[in-house]
DNA sequence: AATGTGAATATGTTCAGGCAAAACCGGGCA
DNA sequence: TGCCCGGTTTTGCCTGAACATATTCACATT
């Protein structure tokens, strides 16, 4: 009885949850398995390598495989454009352009996505609501050296996110986790006090190593971000 | 010249950002693209299975591979110990244990974890420094049903993470992120003013099922958490 | 004792071929 | 018209074999 890939990858799950192979520990070697599983040794290999990839076990050539002392714990949290996020909700989405502006990069935007020294960006303020409340404040900046057409863009109906994703392919980001205290203006917009605690993602985006935009997203209070793994 | 599966892959991901193939649109299917790169179809089956797993691609059978129009952006974080992430920045790890008691679990911790009615916890408070400074405050509570050799485990020296990674080969977890206001306590312990923004994680964990732990854990202001994606 | 060398070994990758399963498509039938 | 039912296409998965590559270990040399 032949075990397909899946079998094999949970069974030896099963016996490095369950304590049968301890941490630490080495498992049989790829030809001692197969033989077990009655399988190829590519089925093997491939469980036992997207158990590597998930950060269970530690494979080196000639050393073989072992259980991982500290699982590796990694968490994958997926990014979703806001209207996604607030319609999946079942809330009503509105969005609203606060503010637009053109201007040189300050420094500090300069520094962090390393932008000439002339550069001019698109800087643009926007709130984004579930049904009529305040949900998040959204302070983007989008260099216009890589994409002048950012100039001509109307953003007083949907949101530069949705604008960017249909004009760039893809992109490298990096993005940051932080708590700050809301200032005037964030708590104006929010509709919460001055010095409440927010929670705010960062994002810098490059296209082919040339940044593209820098956004700073802030939610209302209260706001939780959650996985399983 | 046949290819790698490192080869195709790349070449496929660089017609995808290059635009050449565009979001939306159907990619030659494996046969072809088989016979483009000069290589086994096993090979191209690879690379554009992990292209699909990394959400660059869409797969479904009959209906072939597509760019998907707004990748889904997942952001992966490794979890690391506390210990681990304070000495990779070369600073001096320091533990010290803050409260220790042997409590019936309060309603909200048996709503969060699914405690059966008259479940006892050990709830510890702990503090970790970087070089003497506080950096995180951890909150802990573990089930003394599942785990009843944790009323005897010395928290003194060592914090119960790396007590519970070694008596727990692996478990599953739920993890949140969020921002809090400082409490009397937290600002007390932190070093900071009762109010500022705290980033903090919170974190449940089960093993086979059964509920083991529960944990919050808050970081010192100005702590942010970054990832490339 | 330290260092270099080669054999042994475990994983890494590829191949060609095949069957399985899902899903789309069109034809036949009620 | 509406529904079921094969046929076709495409990805999914497995096999058994082979060669590649990294790493360890034993052994010989310095």
């Amino acid at each position: 009885m032949t075990a397909t890939y899946r079998d094999v990858k949970a069974d030896i799950l099963d016996k490095i949850t369950r304590g049968v192979w301890a941490p630490g520990s080495l498992i049989p070697n790829e030809v001692e398995l197969a033989e077990t599983y009655d399988c190829a040794r590519a089925t093997v290999n491939r469980a036992v390598r997207e158990l590597a990839d998930a950060g269970m076990v530690e494979r080196r050539r000639k050393a073989g495989t072992r259980v991982r002392m500290a699982p590796v714990r990694q968490a994958r949290f997926d990014i979703p454009l806001v209207r996604k996020e607030i319609e999946d909700r079942g809330a009503r989405y509105r969005y609203a352009l606060v503010h637009r502006d053109v201007l040189p990069a300050p420094d500090w935007l300069r520094a962090r996505l390393k932008l000439g020294g002339r550069a001019e960006v698109l800087h643009l303020v926007c709130m984004h609501y579930a049904d009529g409340i305040p949900y998040q404040f959204e302070d983007r900046w989008i260099s216009l050296e890589i994409l002048p057409q950012a100039r001509e863009a109307d953003f007083s109906q949907s949101g530069p996110n949705e604008w960017l994703v249909a004009e760039i392919p893809f992109s490298d980001a990096e993005i940051s986790f932080l708590a700050v205290p809301a200032d005037e203006t964030l708590a104006a917009h929010l509709g919460c006090r001055a010095g409440d605690a927010l929670f705010q993602t960062e994002r810098s985006t490059w296209w082919q190593g040339r940044a593209i935009t820098f956004v700073r997203l802030c939610f209302r209070p209260g706001h939780r971000m959650t996985t399983r793994y």
